[in-house]
RNA sequence: GCCCCCGUAGCUCAGUGGACAGAGCAGGAGCCUUCUAAGCUCUUGGUCGGAGGUUCGAAUCCUUCCGGGGGCGCCA
């Protein structure tokens, strides 16, 4: 099947050596030029510049140039019209078949029918949220959450092989925090004496926890030789299950949780650094152990073994980081925070000096969450108590219109979520906009079948009867799906999806309103049915990536 | 001081080299005796933070300044 725009710019290519053996053009060399989607439907469907970056080159003034090209332009299947328009674009109008074969692929298609072919697609990880396992998830990791997932689900649709993965920092000094404060808050509620640590985590949830562990096990751990180790250990459970909770409850899978200590207990850690010191990155000074990063453009250079003998964290991140390239992923995504951005020279240099190729590493980085109600600012400080989990969030917004207001912007910008308006079922929450858009086109299909309206199939409708704008118009739409999500993903920036979506959805709620679906005339009634079941492949396929349930009705 | 992100309509944001800058909300005017009005149509509203530059062409790329947010540890 003819593919577009590959299509046009092959035509293109063809048209441009043709004008020039005919003698009307001196030949030129590698044109680089584009083939993209018109913005305005005056524009026909297609467009290229190609005259208008060529144009110096040949000597020739644009249109002159676009005119020769069109003039020697081969024939093109599905091509209804060429035009030269503004100042020497070349428009592409195709014909209206090409829109019934748009309908048919996603009609018989289903929401996958618009999949990236897997063949030689890298092998991608997308690491994400991977929140210290010492206390619930916060808006912040909810947001890394629902752009890292949507990343894995466009980069799946879009045909690569994806790995999901969440690492913990099970080893470590916040862990020895979480616990001693556990522990202390433990023994206090048993009436024993005990200090809270200095630097103790403070969170009313260490309280409840502390007070889960007294009801599961009493005193029986209170005399323990390994008390600390114990509560530890129980605390790291306790914390993983909420944090597991949370995220099913986000509708945000994982298909590896990799451990810290896995990477101590290996010996990973050690045998990294051997192998930077190997490459002669590693010096000593002043009793610890250094990483000269400044090799690889870091502004200084970093601790991997503090003077005291203990790892800094950077030590197993690079082990942790050997080990993803180590297991054959031709690509590692991480998603941070904006807090973190100063750590990515760090780690690339690490990845270099461990010997791959440090474009390999890519890090997402999305911007703060600011949390209010009804525009007064919620406090979101771990330190301070009270704050408002992810898991809280979910719960008061639910899942779809938390996922939405997380995922419709782009990483880059600062989110103020605002739980008053992402509850409202209003517009101020476009996710009902695309979720009713599914549940109109259910409750057509549900009218259809009490009126004894029996679709038949596609190859006894005539498709042509579908001549409204606002027909063709839905189907301009559901062409652009494969390539935008394809898009997305290869840009890591899962709110194009959203928008792309709400066009989506615009299309299909104007023909609504244009055109009645069950009619007197049955065979327009056929081929609406059947320009349903497209838009359904459409928006339930955007609504999968983007994670929303798709309500069948409203 | 250095690094990162942002600055586009009253508000929240799309748009990162193209053709008159878009959407939703808010404001104004219409559309339900037949398929869901969480919808549709029309309309008001913009020096794309400022100034230079590159380009046939700049919201988009470069420089610089201004404003807002975040980060710069032998913490993670």
């Amino acid at each position: 099947m003819t593919s577009f725009p590959d299509a046009i710019e092959h035509a293109v290519r063809i048209a441009l050596v043709a004008a020039a053996e005919s003698g009307s053009l001196s030949p030129l060399g590698d044109v680089s030029f584009v083939v993209e989607r018109a913005r305005n439907r005056e524009h026909g469907d297609w467009a290229t510049n190609v005259a208008l970056v060529a144009a110096k080159q040949a000597g020739v003034a644009p249109r002159d140039l676009a005119a020769l090209v069109v003039e020697h332009l081969p024939d093109l299947e599905y091509l209804a019209a060429t035009d030269i328009a503004g100042p020497g674009f070349i428009n592409f109008t195709l014909a209206s078949d090409w829109y019934l074969e748009v309908l048919r692929t996603a009609a018989m298609g289903g929401p996958d029918h618009a999949r990236g072919d897997s063949k030689g697609k890298e092998r991608i990880q997308v690491e994400f949220v991977s929140s210290n396992p010492n206390g619930p998830l916060h808006i912040g990791h909810g947001r890394g959450g629902v752009i890292g997932d949507v990343i894995a689900r466009a980069l799946d649709y879009a045909g690569h092989p994806v790995s999901r993965e969440y690492y913990y920092n099970d080893a470590g000094v916040q862990m020895d925090r979480y616990a001693a404060s556990l522990e202390a808050l433990y023994l206090q509620a048993l009436g024993k004496d005990a200090e809270f640590p200095e630097d103790g985590y403070h969170g009313s949830y260490v309280e409840d926890w502390a007070g889960e562990l007294v009801a599961e096990h009493g005193d029986a751990f209170v005399d323990l030789a390994d008390r600390r180790d114990r509560i530890r250990q129980w605390g790291l459970d306790r914390a993983m299950r909420n944090i597991e909770e949370t995220l099913e409850l986000a509708r945000i899978p994982f298909d590896v949780w990799f451990s810290e200590t896995s990477l101590h207990e290996g010996g990973d850690v050690a045998r990294s650094i051997d192998v930077l010191r190997e490459r002669g990155y590693v010096f000593e000074d002043q009793g610890a152990v250094w990483f000269r990063t400044t090799d690889f453009g870091d502004e200084k250079n970093r601790v991997l073994v503090k003077s005291d003998g203990e790892y800094t964290y950077i030590a197993p991140d690079v082990a942790y980081h050997r080990d993803k390239f180590e297991r054959g992923f031709d690509r590692v995504i991480n998603v941070w925070g904006a807090d973190h951005h100063g750590y990515i020279p760090r780690m690339k240099a690490a990845v270099d000096a461990l010997g791959y190729d440090p474009d390999r590493l890519e890090i997402v980085i999305n911007q703060m969450v600011n949390v209010n109600r009804a525009g007064e600012p919620v406090r979101m400080s771990m330190r301070a108590g009270e704050f408002i989990s992810f898991r809280d969030v979910l719960e008061e917004v639910g899942a779809d219109a938390t996922r939405y207001t997380l995922a419709a912007f782009s990483p880059d910008t600062t989110i103020n979520f605002d739980l008053e308006a992402a509850k409202t079922q209003s517009m101020d929450n476009p996710v009902y906009y695309l979720q009713y858009a599914h549940a109109r086109m259910c409750s057509l299909e549900r009218f259809a079948r009490e009126q004894g309206v029996e679709r038949l199939p596609i190859d006894e409708v005539d498709l042509t009867r579908l001549t409204d704008q606002a027909e063709r118009a839905v189907l301009r739409q559901a062409d652009r799906l494969g390539e935008e999500i394809a898009e997305a993903a290869a840009r890591r920036a899962p709110h194009r999806i959203a928008t792309y979506g709400t066009d989506f959805a615009t299309a299909f709620h104007r023909f609504y309103a244009e055109c009645r679906v069950v009619t007197d005339d049955p065979a327009v009634t056929q081929a609406r049915l059947w320009l349903i079941e497209a838009s359904k492949s459409v928006i339930q396929a955007v609504l999968g990536v983007l994670g929303l349930s798709a309500p069948e009705s409203m």
